[in-house]
DNA sequence: CGCCTCTTGTTCAATGTTGAACACTGATCG
DNA sequence: CGATCAGTGTTCAACATTGAACAAGAGGCG
């Protein structure tokens, strides 16, 4: 996963959940089964956290719970700029071979407003547009290109075909005021076996620890 | 781009142009605009060469042409093998969020023999319906989900529908004789302003060097 | 000739990624 | 109660990627 999307998916996830720990995130991303699409593993989540922090967009408070040492952190003004920022970049990005940012973006989608997403998904339908025009252009010098390249060409035709058509259903779905966006009340419930009290538990031992510190 | 993606395209370049140096891998893969969706830079290329020349899958021809010296490259029987199994590989394995090794594969289609494409692509239309499927499975548990999510789902199960349908003609038209592959007479061909003979004069040149040199 | 720029061919330090391994806690179990 | 096993939280050395920068010829131009 190249640095952009780590850091789009990190931002994201500690704004939902701050203050958090490396190992939190871990298991969050692990049971929405990110690991699956966005190659993050143990190391890349500390590594990047590290990062993000040395960049000013996170503060880490190397707290003490019990005994041991704990990392945790929580976003600052300037983490949430660039958030905003690096979402709708990665929305009005189209690159059909890699649509990790894309997609990371999307998934984080409840984190930015409904004015917003809907501009950039515009953005993004107007791009894909202008690319897909590109291709078709070129399609003219493809005679003298082999067979199977002319081939792969209609794959990615069909691709952004494919992605057109969902954006298209989705902004239409986003104007009508129908997906759960930012500051929104949700109109879905999570699973009542409430996994994750847990959690938010130790969330807010860590508040406490942060305002006791200062 | 992953490290195995970056291996496969180069090992596969080499295959075709060696014996050949990585400025002119470079140019040919710029010329194929393999930059726009591949994402190589004129540094991975040359340490992507280093690094199969350390894993015995290219061997390296240090030369000197005119003054200068040159590393060209060559393959290996072991090289030709490891692109084989890559290859197979980079076809069979689904993740339709990093789709670059697939399409990469695709693109060095040429350098492997009828019946092994015709498998290969069998195969990842299997894999392809036993993800749908355990998609749809998932779909159950969705519920509980935030709207975007299962919106995100969506958008998967179009792209895998769309690659499936893409990969049942084309492997009608693999079955069928109907692409040009490896060791078959091209049924195309190139532009007649003929570009690149200069860089076919060059491998000739290095063809002789590395036969004198033993 | 002397200067400039373009092309060829490559290197390198800074940065990011990987996943195995570490260290500690608490629970379970014969 | 010692062994061992799962869970928590993190580090680290090996490796890959990036793209700017370097070096050296080749051609053009006044």
């Amino acid at each position: 996963m190249a640095a952009t999307e780590t850091r789009l998916l990190l931002l994201g996830s500690v704004m939902i959940f701050e203050p958090v720990n490396g190992y939190q995130i871990r298991r969050e991303l692990v049971s929405w089964n990110v690991e699956e699409w966005a190659h993050v593993n143990p190391g890349s989540i500390y590594s990047g956290l590290t990062t993000l922090a040395r960049r000013g967009e996170l503060e880490r408070h190397d707290l003490v719970d019990g005994t041991r040492p704990v990392a945790v952190y929580t976003t600052t003004p300037t983490g949430r700029e660039a958030f905003g920022r690096m979402w709708r970049e990665a929305v009005e990005t189209v690159d059909l071979l890699s649509p990790l940012g894309f997609h990371t973006a999307i998934a984080l989608m409840a984190l930015v407003p409904r004015e917003e997403v809907a501009d950039a998904l515009a953005a993004r339908l107007s791009a894909l547009d202008v690319g897909v025009l590109r291709q078709v252009e070129t399609q003219g010098s493809m005679e003298h290109s082999p067979p199977h390249v002319r081939a792969m060409a209609d794959l990615w035709m069909g691709l952004a075909q494919t992605e057109r058509e969902w954006i298209v259903t989705t902004l239409r779905r986003v104007r009508a005021g129908e997906l759960d966006l930012l500051g929104e009340e949700p109109t879905w419930a999570p699973r009542a076996d409430d996994p994750g009290w847990e959690m938010a538990r130790d969330r807010a031992r860590y508040v406490e620890m942060i305002a006791a510190r200062g």
